[in-house]
RNA sequence: AGAGGGUUGGCGGAGUGGUCGAACGCGGCGGUCUUGAAAACCGUUGUACCGAAAGGUACCGGGGGUUCGAAUCCCUCACCCUCUGCCA
């Protein structure tokens, strides 16, 4: 979440990029808050000499009573009464107005950054680079949803059956193309110098709260009956909470990490007859990078991440383009997005397979995660996070792109993964 | 799952109601000494909030309570260890 201090000192910037943002009301907003923020002080400060009057007498009572002076020690203790019920109230106070403003900071996005372009709807969005040629498909070439079906790799029904719509069961050489791409990205992320980290798919709220997805989306996890745990939505949640309220040597930094982990999501709201197939699932694969920086180095590593993700991309031949998300597109806690669109050739479509993001100091704050500058002062760090990559609609475009009349050809930098070179 | 024992500063470890934010040791930092280093000696060494500063307040696993006063007593939750049981 933001901070108080930050918004203090760059206030005309925040309430810019909150705006972009398409937070109404921004301005107002962040003046009840700088208002609230004032109450707090003012209660504390009351507070704080009213505990000292207390501490101070409490003090006195305790050497009177060491002399034997019993009759001045009960003396001394008339005098407490009205002081503990002054701190009482002032407690209380104090308790209501901090409750309040950590609500509404839990509550306030992350403001976008200047770089980011003003906008509200994807429309707004601006490609800033596409990379190789759309495919030719051949005559009566078939979304993926129907060559799964005809070569049986993927079965929905089966899924329907066992849990629900948007849990596939992966069949064959189905099973084995998600198990190739699995070990392909992590075996990709790990020669670049990531630490592959296998983290519990269940988090605590704590953790929730820690990277953002909670309070903001509580309704697009799964929670744990009868618990205060939840599914997660991706693999970024556990893995930057492994750094929640740590304060990092300049010898472990930066953190890269990168991990496997199914992700779960309740796509309340999201669901409609243009997804189909493999374009949007309750539980699918994702590999993620995570990179723990400090500020000024945190915009070089993004433009890294990015590079890193189009690489992957181009081993699989996948024709792609990076897209510059304009402010109302933004996630709630990042500051800067780029999402990597493959292109599905018989579908038509652009689809989204990692989302890049800088959340500069955001998660950090809520984490607690810090480091030592070399004057010696503990300042937030950066994080930073991207699907590297997600693997249900790079399956779909493989499928598309890759079709002709024999059967699906697998890209060749799979094909030590797989063992296969082609689905028919 | 049952019984018992624990959780104190970067680490080890005292402290069982009154100047305790916390002895002592180790580690870290600064200095003296040294050609340099080690050793020895001296000093210093947690985090957050308020304050221009002086200083104040909070924090001894989390939350609540008793008390003029809680690291210390009570309740509750979490976690760890040992023994017994069960299990991939």
């Amino acid at each position: 979440m933001l901070r108080i201090a930050d918004i203090k000192k760059d206030k005309k910037r925040i309430i810019a990029g909150l705006a972009k943002k398409r937070v109404e009301n921004a301005r107002e907003v962040i003046e009840d808050l700088l208002m609230l923020d004032e109450q707090r002080r003012h209660t504390q400060a009351e507070l704080d000499s009213v505990l000292n009057e207390s501490k101070t007498i409490s003090k006195q009572i305790g050497a009177l009573m060491k002399a034997g002076d019993r009759e001045g020690a009960e003396q001394a203790k008339q005098q407490t009464g009205a002081l503990k019920a002054r701190s009482k109230s002032l407690q209380e106070q104090l308790r209501n107005i901090e409750e309040k403003l950590i609500r509404r900071l839990y509550n306030i996005p992350n403001a976008a950054n200047e770089k980011v372009p003003e906008g509200a709807t994807p429309e707004d969005n601006v490609v800033v680079l596409e990379h190789g040629a759309v495919p030719q498909l051949p005559e009566g070439a078939l979304p993926h949803w129907e060559l799964i079906e005809k070569y049986d790799i993927i079965d929905f029904e089966l899924g329907n059956k066992i849990t629900g719509a948007g849990f596939p069961v992966y069949k064959g050489k189905g099973a084995k193309l998600q198990r190739a791409l699995i070990n392909f990205f992590l075996h990709e992320a790990e020669k670049a110098g990531y630490l592959e980290i296998q983290p519990p798919v269940i988090i605590n709220s704590d953790s929730g709260y820690g990277t953002g997805q909670l309070p903001d989306k509580e309704g697009q996890m799964y929670g744990i009956v009868d618990s205060d745990l939840y599914l997660i939505p991706t693999a970024e949640v556990p893995i930057t909470n492994l750094y929640r309220n740590v304060i990092m040597k300049d010898e472990q930094l930066p953190v890269m990490n990168v991990g496997y982990t199914p992700c779960f999501r309740r796509e309340a709201g999201s669901w409609g007859a243009h997804v189909r197939g493999l374009n949007r699932l309750h539980q699918f694969d994702k590999v993620e990078i995570v990179q723990i920086r400090k500020p000024e180095e945190s915009y070089q590593a993004l433009e890294e991440m990015c590079v890193y993700v189009e690489g992957l991309l181009e081993k699989l031949e996948l024709p792609f383009r990076k897209v510059l998300l304009c402010g109302g597109d933004l996630g709630f806690t990042s500051a800067i997005t780029y999402d990597m669109e493959v292109f599905s050739a018989a579908q038509n479509k652009w689809l989204e397979v990692s989302s890049i993001s800088n959340f500069e100091t955001y998660q950090a704050n809520r984490l607690k995660l810090r480091y030592k500058t070399t004057e010696g002062k503990t300042e937030l760090l950066h994080t930073l996070n991207g699907s590297a990559l997600a693997l249900p609609r790079i399956v779909a475009a493989i499928l598309e792109n890759n079709q002709s009349g024999e059967g699906i050809r697998v890209p060749e930098v799979l094909q030590p993964y797989t063992g296969f070179d082609a689905i028919d």
